[in-house]
RNA sequence: GGGCGGUUAGCUCAGUUGGUUAGAGCGUGUCUUUGACGUAGACAAGGCCACAGAUUCGAAUUCUGUACCGCCCACCA
């Protein structure tokens, strides 16, 4: 009997392995693509490229990205061990929005709040907290195993990133992709930013819906506090009941604060079914009546401010907030006269803030917006034409939905923690001119003095170039080795925020898709597939489930069971059973490594093995990995250890198990490395004749 | 209002192009201190595959409809 690593004598600890496997492969230096060695067909060409979505630094690791790094590494490893010049490129993430409300939040419990607090001071501290995050965060993505090239981490706010963020700003502003214009945006009062499109929730509401007598006319409204400057009246053309009235007429009527003159319009978006088939508009507030006032050159004026409250036309009522306003309101037109009825069962749908929940009070703001048509429509043709894959394909008809309808994207941001908008805006007449080098000092359309746009980016106008951005473009060096990258793995909540908008500006930039598969996940739940949230009090720390049970136990469970673009339920009992299977493959090398490796081997053995390595490689191809995990876990244990390992014992020549056993063995650690890459490679280290490490050892190869 | 997923064992989920008796893990029960492992082994119980039709020699798998759960999208004031 040979004797084994005397480590083999006690159950396997992951503690004690984890962290020196993790600094054996850091200094080997194997996770940077350009130190790999040569495969056996020679210098490795075909590169392999995955970017990191980078990492929120605003708090810590949770399981989703527990998820992230599981899947990812999965792919990077199993490529590394075919061959394949294989990149993982991490990255951070300032997180713009999310990470001011977080701060917020932190100021709040101090007793401070943002306004009033310098703007300079104000991103100082954030970008503090954000530094002192990274690093935290960074020592989590590594506990998880992660094999990504630390050496070319990048962050959203690094000068490289702003440097080719600007230069896409100034090269999409000159071929009239971007334009400032006073348009209608979602407004948070709450958090004193506009949003884009995304950023809003929609959600269902019983309100009153009120009948208000406006002339001759009945309207209905749910928000009556914005009719003090309602003096449109608008009814579909070929609405019969109406036809006595003509467009442009005017007519004089009693309304909220005394008698008004209103004017007739005829337009088409009129609905003649709803209500009474007749609205009054309020085009600084309403999107939809923005455009109607936009195609009938109507005037448009404002009537709540940025704080939510009623402004100098509501009369009495200004400076009232809407809230309060609205059943005062009510209150003075019953008086005169003027609510035909309430519907106090009024379904509708109200957008609010998706982080405070506030209602969202469009206002029409000077902004900057991307012109999103033609980039959709690049998209969409190289999307049709397949040479972007979706995985599940589902999400390819989303995008194709989303990108067929999709509205101008307003990027600027009233939030000081993100990329300062390189531009000037002209204090007199609004205009705005890009200035990436400060130069411009007078308005160009009128000569008037200029100011320094104080917004930032969306932080998803940065992200959305993380591609090419992170590989030093316009750059060639690695640009050209990884671009364009093969796999984008993120999850399936944000394919609009982000995938589809790397994909539009990709295409605008480099003329090429900036990934070839899409690989999306879904939502981490708890045991009981509920949404982990904190007032729930379900959340899940994977760090406590990998101190607990070892990261490779964590990926296991991350990975079984686990389809993409479904949720997955995260119990810890099914993570420890995965403790205990690595435990298993530490005892069956305990056993395997006593024998000899000697004698013949044997054929059915063998062919089995190998047949399971060719099925467990086409899984693997085709990125079902939850399937190769659980063949793996099968053969291991059940046919393994539960039949193969007991024959051998019943066998009084042991030796003709020798070879077939230290072969299944030493060809099982390559097959499972990718899912528990620890315990593999510290099993490979005990075997007899292994010079590399396993991380770079070849993918067995079967025909 | 439109669209997309899901519904399979007590729980969490597989079931790759339709093909014997529908699988796994966890949980449950009984037995086993065998020299790799008690973080184990052996055995077992447990499912009209949501429901109703259709196609087929054959359906958990394809089609139609229904119900329920979840998600996304939408400017009916």
């Amino acid at each position: 009997m040979t004797t084994a690593n005397p480590k083999l004598l006690k159950p396997y600890d992951p503690k004690e392995t984890e962290e020196r496997i993790y600094k054996l492969w850091e200094g080997s230096g194997f996770f940077n693509p350009d130190n790999l060695p040569d495969n056996k067909d020679g210098k490795r060409k075909e590169a392999f490229t995955i970017i990191m979505p980078p990492v929120n630094a605003n708090g810590s690791l949770h399981a989703g990205h527990g998820l992230v790094m599981t899947i990812e590494d999965i792919m990077i490893r199993y490529k590394r061990m075919q061959g394949f010049k294989t990149l993982w490129l991490p990255g951070l993430d300032h997180a713009g929005f999310e990470t001011q409300v977080v701060y917020e939040k932190k100021l709040e419990k101090e007793g401070r709040t943002r306004f009033g607090m310098d703007r300079l001071e104000l991103y100082k501290e954030i970008l503090d907290f954000t530094l002192s995050n990274s690093k935290n965060i960074k020592s989590q993505i590594k506990k998880m195993g992660a094999s990504c090239d630390w050496s070319r981490e990048k962050f959203t706010l690094d000068d490289s990133v702003t440097k080719t963020v600007y230069q896409t700003f100034k090269r999409m502003y000159d071929d009239n992709l971007i334009y400032r214009g006073n348009r209608i945006v979602s407004w948070c009062s709450k958090h004193q930013t506009s949003f884009s499109d995304l950023e809003i929730k929609d959600e269902e509401r019983i309100d009153n819906f009120y009948y208000l007598k406006y002339g001759p006319f009945i309207i209905a409204t749910a928000r009556p506090e914005t009719k003090f400057g309602d003096k449109y009246v608008v009814m579909h053309p070929k609405d019969k009941r109406y036809k006595e009235y003509t467009d442009g007429q005017k007519i004089k009527l009693e309304w909220i604060n005394g008698p008004i003159e209103a004017t007739i319009v005829k337009d088409g978006a009129v609905d003649m079914e709803f209500g009474t088939g007749v609205m009054t508009i309020t085009p600084w507030h309403d999107s939809a009546d923005f455009e109607i006032a936009e195609r009938h050159g109507l005037d448009k004026e404002q009537i709540i401010d940025e704080n939510g409250k009623l402004l100098a036309i509501a009369g009495e009522f200004a400076g009232e907030h809407i809230k309060k306003a609205r059943p005062l309101i009510i209150k003075k037109l019953q008086e005169k006269g003027l609510v035909e009825k309430v519907d106090e069962n009024y379904k509708h749908v109200v957008r609010t803030c998706y982080k405070c929940g506030t209602v969202i009070e469009p206002q029409i703001k000077n902004q900057w917006f991307v012109k999103m048509k033609p980039l959709a429509e690049r998209a969409l043709e190289k999307i049709n034409v397949g040479e972007i894959t979706y995985i599940p394909e589902h999400y390819k008809k989303i995008t194709t939905y989303w990108l067929s309808n999709i509205m101008d994207w307003n990027i600027s941001r009233q939030i000081v923690w993100g990329i300062p908008i390189p531009a000037k805006i002209c204090i007199e007449c609004g205009h705005g001119m890009v200035d990436l080098e400060n130069k411009i000092n007078k308005c160009e359309k009128c000569a008037g003095q200029v100011a320094q746009d104080i917004d930032t980016f969306d932080t998803w106008f940065s992200s959305g170039q993380w591609p090419y951005v992170t590989l030093g473009y316009p750059d060639e060096k690695d640009f050209e080795t990884f671009y364009p990258t093969d796999v984008m793995e993120t999850g399936g909540d944000i394919i609009f925020f982000w995938v589809t908008r790397m994909i539009m500006l990709g295409l605008y930039i480099t003329d090429k898709v900036p990934f070839k598969t899409v690989y999306l996940h879904g939502m981490v739940l708890d045991a009981k597939s509920q949404k982990m949230s904190k007032s729930k009090g379900n959340v899940i720390d994977p760090l406590i489930l990998t101190d607990q049970f070892g990261t490779d136990a964590f990926r296991m469970g991350m990975v079984v069971g686990n389809t993409s673009g479904t949720s997955l339920a995260l119990s810890p009992l099914k993570i420890r059973g995965y403790k205990n299977f690595a435990n298993k493959l530490w005892n069956i090398t305990r056993y395997i490594l006593g024998m000899e490796n000697s004698g013949e081997l044997n054929k059915k053995l063998k062919d089995e093995f190998d047949m399971l390595a060719k099925d467990v490689t086409l899984d693997m191809d085709n990125f079902r990995f939850y399937m190769a995990a659980e063949k793996l876990y099968a053969y291991t244990w059940h046919r393994l250890a539960d039949e193969i390992i007991e024959e051998s014992k019943e066998n009084k020549n042991k030796k003709e198990y020798g070879a077939t056993l230290h072969y299944i063995l030493e060809n099982s650690l390559k097959l499972l490395h990718p899912f528990i890459p620890f315990v593999t490679e510290e099993i490979w280290s005990m075997l007899p004749n292994t010079k590399n490490l396993l991380i770079v050892e070849q993918w067995p190869k079967y025909k």
